[in-house]
DNA sequence: ACAGGACCTGGACACTTGTCCAAGACATTT
DNA sequence: AAATGTCTTGGACAAGTGTCCAGGTCCTGT
């Protein structure tokens, strides 16, 4: 029996080549944009190759399986969308703020999303809210976007003046989520620019307005 | 050549039998079922036969293809949750509500549907809307059973005396779409009986309170 | 130049899937 | 009881899937 080299396969973690790594973030970029356009089972290793432009194999060389290739995906996609709320948190600060800033700032960051680009990240989103429901795993992911959702959404409503900021806040980001869902389902837009900014004004008034 | 009868197979359409009936209706409640335990893609003729009981080529025998099973698996919930609105609304009627009343109404309504009865019909129903967003048929069904939701919580804002009934009803709508995703997704209730209440009534009290 | 490792990939395997068929079981009408 | 049309089902098929392997290629350090 020839001495056994470690096994070449399967390494998918402890990755040494810049190239690999370049490959890797390609093909988990490639899995995310399927999860958004055909959902998690559009996600099969031929699919994502292809996508991808490579060769069929290498979703095997770089994951174990095709769980650990979907979770990665939703990892990655998670990470990227907490930051990008991180530094909207960041960019508004402890500033007391206006009511028709902030209601300008959702609307654009709402109209932002229903770009044909971030339609894709929102499906893949709402994607995962329904594979946390089932998988545990998937809901531990959720777990640090639901904080980055919460947080930003607290800071709004503090910077508003809303006197319980956690309840009106958890409020704040469950309206915009069925908002957007109600967006993402109906294809067209129900809720055109100056109308929608009108139903977050009412929606921003009535938070800051409730006493518990 | 024998003249060709009618081609037996794939009828669908054009039943007769009261058997066939009762079994068409038993492999949709399985389908639907496994919509909401395993998502649209754990729907296979093997699975539903298999969870209705029956043996394999029953699906292929009532369904032209897997996408009718689907269609009218979710049609059929569809008509079921709209016919459950249409009640609640009837029993609404025109009279003119407490907030009270109302927040207990919708915290009660809420909590039934978190039950493990009723998530499977939830998750359905998000499984439907994701559908939607990518297929236009999808998104017929959900047209007449966004009317119920809207209809309903129409006439619950208007018994509570809201100024803009349209536009509140739409953000009652999609703020308890929004929670009650977040209490799929997160597993364990985060919101509890009595808090439950509390966020619901300061929602009311503030789109009551909103002035467009 | 060369060795060693990481990367890459064409091809193969077992398995699941959607769909179909041909033959039988059953009910109802004649 | 015979006929007729529906229901029922075991089995088969092609297509697609996840995963693996054996051998190749490329880069980097010496």
């Amino acid at each position: 029996m020839a001495a056994q080299p470690s096994p070449p396969r399967a390494l998918s973690r402890g990755r040494r080549d810049a190239r690999g790594e370049r490959r890797r973030a390609e093909l988990l970029d490639a899995a995310i944009d399927l999860i958004g356009a055909q959902g998690i089972d559009g996600v099969t290793h031929r699919a994502v190759a292809a996508a991808a432009g490579v060769p069929a194999a290498s979703t095997s060389y770089y994951f174990r399986s095709k769980d650990e290739l979907i979770h990665e995906a939703l990892r990655t996609l998670a990470e990227r969308e907490i930051e990008r709320l991180r530094a909207r948190r960041e960019a508004l600060g402890d500033a007391v703020a206006d009511l028709e800033e902030t209601t300008e700032a959702l609307a654009a960051w709402i109209e932002e999303q229903v770009t044909p680009a971030g339609r894709v990240a929102m499906l893949a989103q709402y994607q995962l809210q329904l594979e946390a429901a089932r998988r545990p795993e998937a809901r531990e992911i959720l777990q640090a976007w639901k904080e980055g959702t919460d947080d930003l959404s607290e800071t709004a409503m503090r910077s508003l003046g809303a006197p319980d900021v956690r309840t009106s806040g958890i409020l704040l980001v469950c309206a915009i989520d069925g908002l957007r869902l109600r967006l993402l389902a109906s294809g067209h837009a129900p809720l055109q620019g100056a109308e929608l900014r009108g139903v977050l004004r009412a929606l921003l008034v009535g938070l800051t307005a409730a006493q518990p």
